[in-house]
Order: structure tokens, then sequence, then C-alpha cells
DNA sequence: GCGACAG
DNA sequence: ATCTTGTCGC
């Protein structure tokens, strides 16, 4: 069901072609039942790098999965990033490394949140669609900030959000996850729509600003980190 | 030409 | 992403 969607490039002109490709696809859109399990994926990268980095630094890529009634379980992939940080390129620096970790855990999810954005982007093929289409699962993507797309500030309460569009395409909402706290950036990603992305993210949310699988997902990464280097 | 620009 | 000082909130 990947198919050559898992190819992952590792220069920019051969990335750019698969992103066009991933951009320009149209895979049934999925939507979450009742009991839905949600995975996570995040990396974080050695102390001390200065600026966007370099290929070659060592980085951590946590996963998480929950399922409802049970404990978070989680894993850690250990690896060189590909290529310096540069933005519309992200996946070539962390998408392999990810795709590791988040195939590795003791089962997939149902839907996968990735700290990246989706539809927002120059290709329409950010790095949390570019994931869910490298492993076969729905995804949505979960930022501090969009990439190209402008919006206005939510209204202070939780749950208020406001669209983000790219080309009049709905590509994300601003979120309040919590009261007066800055709001997320939610994506649009691989068969997710912005709508789809946000209950998916609100369903996840507990008592932080940011959803569970995501922070156990980071939390798993830096642990790993701290241990080996 | 310069700054901005997911992580 | 990481660094760092300061500030606010539970």
């Amino acid at each position: 069901m990947t198919g050559d969607a898992g190819a992952w490039p590792v220069d920019p002109d051969t990335l750019a072609a698969v992103q066009r490709r991933l951009g320009a696809a149209r895979p049934p859109p999925w939507e979450p039942a009742t009991g839905h399990t949600v995975a996570a994926s995040y990396v974080c990268f050695a102390r001390g790098l200065r600026g966007p980095g370099a290929g070659g630094d060592p980085g951590w890529a946590g996963a998480a999965v929950k399922r409802p009634g049970s404990r978070s379980e989680s894993v850690v992939a250990h690896g060189p990033a590909g290529w310096a940080y540069e933005p519309g390129l992200l996946a070539l620096r962390e998408g392999p490394l990810r795709a590791a970790a988040v195939a590795s855990l003791p089962f997939p999810g149902d839907v996968l949140l990735v700290d990246a954005t989706g539809r927002d982007h120059p290709r329409r093929a950010g790095l949390a669609l570019h994931l869910g289409a490298a492993l076969g699962v729905p995804s949505v993507g979960v930022t501090d900030r969009p990439l190209l797309a402008a919006g206005t500030p939510p209204a202070q309460g939780r749950c208020s959000s406001t669209a983000l569009l790219v080309d009049g395409e709905v590509v994300g909402y601003l979120l309040r996850t919590r009261p007066g706290v800055r709001a997320v950036v939610v994506h649009a990603a691989w068969r997710t729509t912005a709508q789809v992305a946000v209950a998916v993210v609100l369903g996840a949310t507990r008592r932080m600003r940011t959803p569970q699988p995501l922070r156990e997902a980071r939390r798993a990464a830096r642990a790993a980190r701290g241990a080996s280097g």
C-alpha cells in the first residue's frame, strides 16, 4: 500500500519530484472511528549544533503509540541526519530516521502525528504528509508555526480555531488547545483533511498544549539522547 | 540583494 | 532543532 511513495530521496531535486507527486496524489480520505489509536513521531538532535546543522548530525527519532485503556509504548531510533535543515526539504534531513522509528513500534496506530507541516508546503507535501505516505498510514501535522500559510489568531477559548489557506485550499487550522495559551498549528497531511486533523489533535490532547502521543515521542527521544550522547 | 523560512 | 535569560503559572 506504500508503493514508491515510500522512497526517501537523498538529493533536493529528487525529493522535490517526489513531493510534487505526493502533493498531487488524491488518496482515499480517512476519518477517525471510536477507539482509534494514535501514534506520533518526533526528532531531536545533539546539543550544540549551529544554525541549520549539517548532514551527519547525530539524531534521535522517538515514536510512541497509545491505544485507549492501555499504557503508551515508545521506541527510539538513533542515526545520522541526511542533510542540513532547509525549509521545504525537511524530509532529506529527518525522513529515514523517523520512518525507522515508527516502523519499529509494536503496532502501527490508526493515525500518525508528526511535528511538521503537511499540505502547507511549496509542493503540498511537507514531512508529515510524506511520512504518512511512506508508511502507508494516515497522518496529521502539528507545529508551532506555519511554513507558507498565513492566518489570524483564534479567540482565546479552548477549541477556537481559524483556517489557514494556501492557494484557496484550507491546509490547516490555528487551534487553541488550551484557553489563553498560544495556538498550535494543525496540518492536513496524508489522507486527512484539515478538519479531520483538528478532531484528531483535540482527541489526543489532555492537559498540555500539544497532543499526548507527540509529548511521549519527544520524551523518549530526549531520554535516549541523554543516555548516549 | 536581503531577509524569511516546518525542524 | 538548540541556546539562554527572564517571567508566569500550577
